[in-house]
RNA sequence: GCGGGUGUAUUUCAGUGGUAGAAUGUGACCUUCCCAAGGUCGAGAUGCGGGUUCGAUUCCCGCCACCCGCACCA
């Protein structure tokens, strides 16, 4: 029996990883906080996305564009328009439908007449104001995706760095989608945190370019603690695909509601850029060093969403044990992503001198580690269910031995089997 | 956004037209020589706003949030 979403939205909310956003005034849809562990994980992720795809690349480049842009990238982009349909509902069968989808006054659904009602504006698009004034002109948007950050930074990289074709830029951002109907926890938001990378290459190089980032995506979801066989490559068909995407990968992931995108890889062709110096006037072509013609690169889009990731890591971590007594609940997080790595207690709460070498130990890892707890609550078993419930892969114990030699117990989230391990040779046993 | 359901403590749940109880978690103290032991004391809740009523957590209305379907998902 797999774990269902309510046993994951009550461990977050009961260990202080995920909060309904400002619940004490009744929440807000489609919006989540994350609380210490939460963040912690999520920090965790991010890093070793970063690592993966940013630092130990010699061909990436990492950016940052702010969260509001001219409202000009977004006309140019398409989503000013493919945001804003026109949607119809019909009085009889309830249906909404696209009003561009209608033909007449008849439901397509029910087949009823003039059953349609007024047309009324969705716009996936979260609107602002920037400056004093609210109108027409002051309207800006909070971006639906931070890739167009990337291409309309383009011109800049490519005058600052020269890089050497092919090349990448990478982004971490929040990113505002107004969802008609946010659900599934973490699965549809309106805000969110997107991971994105926009590969630019050469037009004939993109299918190898392609394969290589699809491999380094499983790669990705391997390291980051998912199982293989939950993760579903799929081929998007061409109706389903955006028109300028000549291929596009929608890996899924087997969520407990239903199997769905945990991130996407897209070939976007030279669609945003060629929008983008057409519609800016500015000239975008990447020119080659050795003097060659200019071009316009193409785009392969590796996209994660950090929260899709959260949840798929909190999903796949959460493991039942069954051995004697009552059932243990622990999450299986890779030590690289939990988010306390190690928690030291002493095997007795009364006996000052275990808490003071035990405060000592704690001390001396968290200036090592960083990601250490001290708990000196309840008794033993307590702490030790307390932290495989937070994914804590090691816990210490400090007892009276190892006021004598220095030794203490080792205790492992995923076997419960300890051992003894020296003081001095801790950190060496955790990394 | 539509239809249906739900909303009581951190969580999981009882319950009542006369201002609420358990388990669990949690804080303090005691106890405890390795897997949620035990004891004492403590903090902690009726989503929000109206209405009906002498009195509403309970009935009605609106809003908000969550769940299930549908639709949407560039």
């Amino acid at each position: 029996m797999g774990v269902s979403l309510e046993d994951i939205v009550s461990l977050a909310k009961r260990r202080g990883f995920i909060f309904p956003s400002s619940e004490i005034y009744g929440g807000l849809a489609g919006v989540y906080d994350y609380g210490p562990l939460g963040i912690a994980l999520k920090h965790n992720i991010q890093n070793l996305w970063w690592n993966s795809f940013v630092t130990s690349r010699d061909d990436m480049y990492p950016m940052d564009a702010a969260i509001l842009m001219n409202k000009k990238v977004w006309e140019a982009s398409g989503h000013a328009t493919g945001f804003n349909d026109p949607m119809v509902e019909c009085s009889n069968c309830h249906s909404r439908l696209r009003q561009d989808h209608i033909d007449g006054n008849k439901c397509p659904v029910c087949g009823k007449e003039d059953t349609l009602g007024e047309p009324k504006q969705f716009n996936m698009m979260f609107k602002t104001n920037t400056g004093p004034t609210e109108d027409k002109d002051s309207i800006s948007y909070l971006r639906p995706e931070t890739a167009q950050g990337m291409f309309v930074n383009f011109k800049n990289i490519l005058d600052t760095v020269q890089p050497d074709m092919p090349f990448g830029l990478a982004q971490i951002g929040k990113a505002f989608r107004n969802e008609i109907s946010p659900r599934d926890f973490l699965f549809r938001l309106r805000e969110m945190e997107q991971m994105e990378i926009e590969y630019f290459v050469q037009s004939d190089k993109w299918e190898e370019a392609f394969e290589q980032w699809r491999l380094s995506m499983m790669d990705f979801f391997k390291k980051v603690g998912l199982p293989e066989n939950n993760i579903h490559e799929l081929e998007v068909p061409e109706e389903d695909r955006a028109h300028y995407s000549k291929r596009t990968i929608d890996f899924q992931f087997d969520f407990p509601f239903k199997t769905d995108e945990l991130a996407g890889l897209a070939y976007r062709g030279d669609y945003d850029l060629k929008n983008h110096q057409e519609a800016s006037g500015k000239d975008l072509q990447y020119r080659p060093k050795d003097g060659s013609s200019p071009f316009l690169p193409h785009v392969i889009e590796p996209s994660f969403g950090v929260e899709r990731l959260v949840l798929a890591l909190l999903i796949s971590a959460y493991s039942e044990d069954e051995q004697v007594g009552e059932k243990r609940v622990f999450l299986k997080l890779p030590a690289e992503i939990a988010p306390v790595k190690v928690a030291v207690f002493p095997l007795l709460k009364n006996k000052p001198e275990l808490v003071a070498k035990a405060k000592e130990v704690y001390k001396m890892l968290k200036d090592e580690i960083g990601a250490v707890m001290f708990d000196d609550n309840g008794n033993i078993g307590k702490r030790y269910r307390r932290q495989d419930e937070i994914g804590t892969p090691w816990c210490l114990t400090v007892d009276f031995d190892s006021l004598e030699d220095d030794t203490l117990t080792l205790r492992s989230r995923d076997t419960t089997q300890q051992e003894r391990v020296k003081v001095n040779e801790i950190s060496k046993r955790l990394s």
